[in-house]
DNA sequence: ACCTGAACACCGTTCAAGT
DNA sequence: ACCTGAACACCGTTCAAGT
């Protein structure tokens, strides 16, 4: 049977989870299509040209039935809840997207509606777009972490274990402190409170004066 | 004459700045230091523990001369400029340091500068390791992908003209406006704005209402 | 139009053997 | 202790040739 753009792409997306962007190989992919290696590149031109498709992929539907009567401060977080959600959806997905730069229909989407909340804000363009561009490293770094931490060397440790292991309470008290505070490091939990300082942030930054 | 850790560490270094860390390569760097491809693994036992020791070695005096009795939004600011300073000195350094997960010394002691910073500043432990991390990420990812722009193909385009060619104005109208109004995509002013956002919200995130 | 088969120019890593 | 030489098991990419 004849190979489409969309099964190549889907079967990329399968096999990212099965293995981890580190082990996706052009190769492993082919073989999976039960095709030859040179096969794929009838497709798509490159390795890079098929991630930046897997990445659009996941982003598909993103602003999908967003409420614009919602108030400005519920789109940013529900904006940002959902490209969480999309980032954790694949294995790596957070590390396959901070490896590309992308001027991506669905990422522009994105961007798209996260300015338009915040110039509801009363935010200027420049800072609009820039406080977009905060929100997203946010999202994009606290998911690249978790799934960093969850797909470590399973030497039976989890990311925790070895973190609190390369502390001395002695050099580091605080951070030897805080680990032992906080028992389940990451989560949803994790990601709101950074998100809520970002977005308690804005109305403070509105205007023109700054406490720094 | 014979190789020791230290000069292996100190070509890698120079190689990153020379080609980039897709281009870093044992073999390029053995070949810098004039020995055969083995030779390297002596002193390092994997390329992984060799981008941890140039990913820490970049840290190097991140937390000398703090001054202790400064307020803590300027330590929280300053410890933020000197991770970024950091990243920016070398090529594709925060895409080195994205990459790996690093209880490294350095690192350590700068998530120690930070937290006690934070604690200053009226937190719970474990708000101000959340937050430490919050501020983490920013930095991390705005250095990240300043640089990506930096080191794009260079097709002569620069990364804001891919940009704005990718945007439809009817589409994606307040990208397209905020495109316009902002001309240097990063730089200082830029980091700034979103480090301003992250302090100015933790006042606001220090006491136990929330606005969202 | 779509795929095979085979090659090209690389990788990281290991390891006996040398000095 | 430190390095060579050579191999192992891979990569992404290209491309004539087939159908």
């Amino acid at each position: 049977m004849r190979l489409s753009k969309e099964q190549v792409l889907s079967t990329a997306l399968d096999v990212l989870d099965e293995v981890g962007l580190e082990q996706l190989t052009m190769r492993r992919l082919s073989a999976r299509l039960g095709v030859q290696n040179g096969a794929t590149y009838w497709h798509f031109r490159s390795k890079q040209a098929l991630l930046e498709a897997m990445a659009d992929a996941m982003l598909a539907g993103i602003v999908d039935d967003l409420d614009p009567h919602a108030p400005w401060h519920a789109r940013v977080a529900g904006l940002a809840h959902r490209l969480r959600r999309a980032l954790l959806a694949r294995r790596d997905g957070a590390r396959l997207f901070a490896s590309l730069f992308f001027p991506l229909p669905n990422a522009l989407d994105y961007g798209e509606a996260m300015i338009a909340a915040l110039r509801d804000a009363g935010m200027s363009h420049r800072d609009a777009a820039w406080t977009a561009d905060a929100v997203t490293y946010y999202v994009l770094g606290h998911a690249a972490e978790e799934q960093l931490a969850a797909g470590l060397p399973d030497d039976g440790a989890p990311a925790t274990t070895r973190l609190t292991r390369a502390v001395d309470p002695h050099r580091h008290p605080h951070l030897h402190a805080a680990l032992a505070h906080v028992p389940a490091p990451h989560g949803e939990e994790h990601f709101d409170h950074g998100l809520r300082l970002l977005v308690n942030g804005i109305p403070a930054s509105a205007g023109t004066a700054s406490s720094m």
